[in-house]
DNA sequence: TAGGCCATCTGGTCCT
DNA sequence: AGGACCAGATGGCCTA
């Protein structure tokens, strides 16, 4: 896989560092040597104000840096599974080949519309009402849809999601 | 080859 | 203080 090669490149670029600047005091060193390493080319600015903060040893700031990067790693497969998940629940045509992160957003967020606009043209706005509590859930639920759509025609979400299914089909 | 999408790295900021 | 979260930068892969 890709990443996991880039990855292991830098891991690796990342343990020469540490071992190649045993010697090196200075986190300014360093960090010059990382970006160089990197073939980094930010502006100067930023690369001045980011070593400006630094504070900690050359080897100390690796190891942190090195930590923190699995953290994020993790935390971005975290996100991807979450976004995994949402696309084999939502149908769409286009199945041979991935929803990217967007149209996957933008898919949930007007088929969850259309559902919410099935519901409330099947109930006509009047759910049962919970048992004992006097609570109208139906109420409630058409009063928060109406709140967050307005006087929006239902059915015009039944039109952007098929809408957005058929220009995604057309786009593979 | 340009543009879209993505994974990763990174430093800063927020939160617990 | 340390981890989570965020946004910018970078470079690789893929497709039209």
């Amino acid at each position: 896989m890709k990443t996991k090669t880039r990855a292991g490149r830098r891991r690796l670029e990342a343990d020469q560092d540490e071992e190649s600047q045993g010697h090196q005091t200075s986190s300014e060193e360093d960090t010059g040597l990382l970006y160089k390493e990197n073939g980094k080319s930010k502006n100067q600015d930023s690369v001045k104000s980011k070593r400006r903060k630094q504070s900690s040893s050359g080897k100390e700031h690796s190891v942190r840096r090195l930590e923190s990067n699995e953290r994020e790693r993790q935390r971005m497969h975290k996100l991807n599974n979450a976004f995994q998940a949402l696309r084999e629940v939502i149908p769409h045509v286009r199945a041979e080949k991935k929803l990217s992160k967007i149209e996957t957003l933008t898919l949930a967020k007007n088929y969850i519309n259309t559902l919410t606009a099935t519901i409330i043209n099947m109930t006509s706005g009047s759910l049962p009402t919970t048992q004992g509590t006097g609570t109208d859930i139906g109420g409630k639920f058409y009063q928060h849809y109406q709140q967050q759509h307005g006087e929006e025609d239902n059915d015009e979400h039944l039109k952007k999601y098929s809408t957005q299914i058929h220009s995604f089909r057309q786009g593979s």
